[in-house]
DNA sequence: TAGTAATGTTAGCAGCGTAAACATAGTATA
DNA sequence: TATACTATGTTTACGCTGCTAACATTACTA
């Protein structure tokens, strides 16, 4: 057993996100990471300054998967056109966020102020990119003022969508109560595809 | 000083929303909430079994000002149009996001599981309620799995859009950053508007 | 009026984030 | 190579937390 680890930053890192995804993020602590990673309980102070600062790095981690994702969707190699690859964004979107739920929910949680932290506001904002790439490619010649109230739309739509989905609130309707919610789940791709006319 | 406090659950409950309003629902504790009311310790376990479950009744009375101010801003009393009314909804959500912003993030936080909480779910489902209903009236004769769709995006881009508008996080558009964001804050009018047409 | 249920307090547990003091290992310099 | 310095680990301890158990007081009910 040695005194130094070599690598610990990193493994607290992964550890830390393999409880939280498997938790959530409230019940993550800095013990049960240290644990996770046999080392003593204050050793990740070595690495963060604070808790906070290591829930950070999951979160950018979790950004920066975001991100592959919806690059991988949109990818310009593919020969599919820039609507389906479109489509395939969102639905990209909303795979990473059922599947990484827990994660996906630190991400967006207010325990982390990323004003505090500013390569987690750049991993956020690059996730972004990637839809406002597509957009100018869907609506060639688009002003940046419509292209910026679309991008809006859109990822506000895609984020709504993640909380709904997952969630056990969903809108009543009068003779099938819950029933709306499956149809966009099974059929995203025409849901989303309507929405194109925005 | 009267042992017996006479309307203890009441005032701990009303303690603990001012408590969240004021430091987030992470920075809630049993003790604080307790010393509001100028009680022991441990005297709201006589009150609510688990802290889980006082924050799912500050979470409950946040979903049910909620549904009061859509009811409102979607008042048939009130001469104005259909459409009109339908955007003062949306206003009014928005605007409750954004002025009770901690409790509503408690509100749509996974530390209450709502599954849990039947009384929460029928509260927040209440809000919905207001949705479909406007809806109906904009759209008449719509078919069910339309409207489902249509409260649903609607829904998902009003819940996005309150974080996204409270949030650090907003697309980058080539010539100005973040522009796109107070355009729709300045001017949210037009941009549901134009979301109608979906 | 006596007995019981409801509602409060006190004391104490284990778990938490964090700071301070100390121990060990790796690195740069003489 | 010897020595100092820095990086990285451990131990100990503090105050805060949610929660339980045991006890005290009040309110209700037969």
């Amino acid at each position: 057993m040695k005194y130094h680890h070599g690598n610990l930053k990193e493994e607290l890192i992964s550890s830390a996100c393999k409880i939280c995804e498997a938790s959530g993020h409230d019940h993550m602590s800095l013990r049960s990471i240290a644990k996770e990673a046999s080392v003593s309980q204050t050793a990740p102070y070595r690495h963060f300054k604070t808790k906070e600062c290591l829930l950070a790095e999951v979160s950018k981690r979790g950004f920066e998967e975001l991100t592959e994702r919806l690059r991988a969707a949109t990818n310009k190699e593919s020969k599919a056109t820039a609507k389906d690859r479109f489509l395939e964004m969102g639905l990209a979107y909303l795979e990473f966020g059922l599947e990484k739920r827990k994660t996906y929910d630190l991400m967006h949680s207010p325990v982390i102020d990323k004003v505090e932290f500013p390569e987690l506001l750049d991993s956020a904002t690059g996730a972004f990119e990637e839809l406002v790439q597509i957009l100018k490619e869907l609506f060639p010649g688009i002003s940046e003022d419509s292209l910026g109230k679309k991008c809006i739309k859109f990822w506000a739509m895609m984020h709504g969508l993640v909380g709904l989905l997952d969630m056990k609130i969903e809108p009543e309707t009068d003779t099938n109560a819950g029933s709306a919610m499956s149809v966009v789940k099974d059929d995203f791709r025409s849901f989303l595809e309507e929405s194109l006319e925005i």
